[in-house]
DNA sequence: CCTATCATGTAATCCGTTACATGATTAT
DNA sequence: ATAATCATGTAACGGATTACATGATAGG
């Protein structure tokens, strides 16, 4: 009955939301990860139809369609779903992010510098001031992860509008 | 004959090391990127085999196939191909990287910061003393692309383990 | 009421990864 | 010579993106 599945990063995510708010529909998973991860990860709303259907058929997710109107497909963990996320957040990855930088890639390859510094340098700022915009709005009560995350974003996008306005700045 | 594609950035790469080095195999291309973009956006070998017959496919690389003994296939640019790495080239993206950082997803869904921090910081301290190390041995002829992308790395790489031991620190 | 936009889903395609496989070279 | 490793390539699979399509809701 539950086919073995590698979990993905998309897998974690989904699992971690359907941990957090207990039941969603594709579309309010959509929802959630917009506002939150899809800071740093984002990924097509069908992704979300083709995952959770995936991790229900292995097992992690049970799967409620509602009997009539819109039949919307709602989710929520199983045991083994839990289980599988606890594990997936217990285990620390000594992974590392690629930075996979359009920007960077182009700079590589021998772009101008300073044209591609001016139109980055103003594109992180702008994820900054939004980042900053969330952290003001954030409440006692919020999730401690997220905050956290938030901040390393922070972190990165000071290091980013630092490197390009270098860019920006430079000799011909 | 030449069937269109879009450029992916894996194309870029390609094209891009194709434009450097005038002809190279597939394999050759493998050992280029790993000493280089490899470190910021790694993949497979297989991937620059499909990649470059893709782009051969397409018209913008000649393949030629040595006639005896291992039979390698050489690739370079044709005149389209040239042409579509110098106008991707010079259109500036302003599209932003994303973090897509493992390390930062857990932490998200409520990973121990303490034991993600210092597995984390290390492995960057890591990442980060190769990039200085691979900074010091750069020599007066370098192209200058690859070493501006090189401070890109340095630059995030600090943010980064800043963050982490932020975290590591961290009260429980 | 009609249109535009939001909500919801499926299908097809394509890129990227994993797995497999074999031909050369080097080291012992 | 033989084993081990490097070099080179193909095939299969799976996940992610793009495209398509329709049902609801809200604004005019």
């Amino acid at each position: 009955m539950a086919s073995p599945v590698n979990l993905t990063p998309t897998s974690a995510i989904v699992l971690g939301f359907l941990d957090l708010v207990g039941e969603a529909t594709p579309y309010d998973l959509k929802q959630y990860t917009a506002r939150t991860v899809g800071h740093f990860w984002t990924f097509q709303h069908a992704q979300l139809y083709t995952e959770t259907e995936r991790l229900a058929k292995a097992g992690l997710l049970r799967e409620q369609r509602e009997a009539a109107g819109r039949r919307r497909k709602h989710y929520s963990l199983t045991r083994a779903g839990k289980q599988a996320l606890d594990e997936w957040r217990k285990r620390p990855t000594t992974e590392l992010a690629e930075l996979r930088d359009l920007g960077v890639l182009q700079l590589f390859f021998g772009a101008d510098p300073r044209s591609l510094g001016l139109v980055q340098a103003e594109a992180h700022e702008r994820k900054l001031a939004e980042y900053l915009e969330i952290r003001k709005r954030n409440r006692a009560d919020d999730q401690r992860g997220p905050l956290l995350a938030l901040e390393c974003g922070i972190e990165v996008e000071r290091a980013l509008i630092r490197f390009w306005k270098r860019m920006a700045d430079s000799g011909p």
